[in-house]
DNA sequence: ACCTGAACACCGTTCAAGT
DNA sequence: ACCTGAACACCGTTCAAGT
């Protein structure tokens, strides 16, 4: 019997691996990673969950391909431009980035397979490195310690119970006011005389520590570069 | 009816809220989290998942007690000692402590309810800050760039997929191996010419960054002592 | 006070069956 | 090739009932 293809009728194109990746996306962005369910996802796609697994193996491996997604979206510019700006872009964009998919970062510390984009962000920052004349020692130091601290950071301030000053001084007030004053007295200044002062965000700790890390890298390029042991200071000091 | 009690009988003495804790952690600890559910804690407990929740008033405030145990056991010397060392240790175990229960990291990022070991360990590290002369400001710079590259390192050495040096080589190859040698040319120089190289350890990294960060708030805290814009250089060199 | 059985509203995933 | 219904082995949590 032939059955021609119903051209005329309104049908949904088939799904795609892509599809699938973005909405699982975007319900993570908009609900946390816990509402990312199979049968959720599904249901956000007009399919059922089972339909899911003909386009991903399992839960695991899209997780693995939303966390890779996440990489392509870090910007990552190294044509001729000097190494501490483009580095320091870079950790401005990566923080932006994790922030706006508040999930990613739980989700690294159990993903082992690392994706295309993750290997070509990698890449390129070492090349960036190599190319301002880091040894390639100095430059899995400079990977190492600049990655660290941009995780490190989000994940401090993904934690923060309050995501605006405002939020901040409520939330500081409530959690000490409880308290004896003398219980945690550090605390307890670095609060009052500081935290909770107008203009005090802690967005803004971001740049303190990220050029202490790469003022301490561009000291030890020199130190490197100039083997008589004086050290060269080009920074604004 | 007087029925007397059974002080003969061998019987479990009531379940506390402390072996509750306990048995989470170590459970979670051997697992992994997501080995975790409150029906396969209350088996190892002897009891039925439903008891748990006499001592525990959901799961969440179970996560939360944990995280807090693991804070209690970050040591902190802040005893009269130098800043800089007593950073430097605190920082050593406090990634020790992180590595030995693996599942703590990814958990605080959505935990906002600080205990009191956490909220003890915090006001130990700004003592010994604002006892060295660290300004308010200065202090809160310095405990969020510490604490960030603590975590973040933590978290990309618990991601890596390998535990050990031979692991490690095994891997680097198998992932490399497969492409063409000039996709990722500076991965693979790193691969080849460094990390795989016998003597590398990835945990080694840690102390490059952390000596990196402690010279950098040395720096920042002469500057503001000595306000004549002379840097000392108090370091080795 | 502490523990429990049964139940509810969920999970991820398999498998045989449909078109 | 793509989608599905039914089922399996799980979840966290509530609630009424036991001692």
């Amino acid at each position: 019997m032939f059955t021609p293809q119903p051209t005329t009728t309104a049908r949904r194109s088939p799904l795609s691996r892509e599809e699938v990746l973005h909405a699982a996306i975007r319900l993570a962005d908009e609900g946390g990673i816990a509402e990312l369910t199979m049968r959720k996802l599904a249901d956000k796609l007009g399919i059922q969950a089972m339909s899911l697994y003909h386009h991903v193996a399992n839960k695991d491996e899209l997780l693995d391909a939303m966390v890779d997604a996440v990489f392509r979206e870090i910007e990552v510019v190294t044509e001729n431009a000097p190494w501490k700006p483009a580095m320091r872009q870079r950790a401005v964009s990566a923080r932006q980035t994790l922030l706006r998919h508040a999930w990613a970062l739980g989700m690294m510390e159990s993903r082992a397979n690392p994706g295309q984009a993750t290997l070509e962000c990698h890449d390129a920052v070492l090349g960036c490195l190599r190319r301002a004349g880091f040894s390639v020692a100095l430059a899995a130091h400079a990977f190492s310690v600049l990655d660290s601290y941009i995780y490190g950071f989000v994940l401090q301030e993904l934690n923060l119970p309050f995501q605006n000053p405002d939020d901040l001084q409520r939330v500081s007030g409530s959690i000490l006011q409880n308290l004896p004053a003398d219980t945690y007295p550090h605390l307890m200044e670095m609060m009052t005389a500081h935290v909770s002062q107008p203009g005090y965000a802690y967005a803004d700790e971001f740049m303190f520590g990220l050029d202490l890390i790469l003022d301490g890298l561009e000291q030890a390029l020199g130190v490197r570069t100039q083997p008589d042991g004086c050290v060269a200071l080009t920074g604004s000091g």
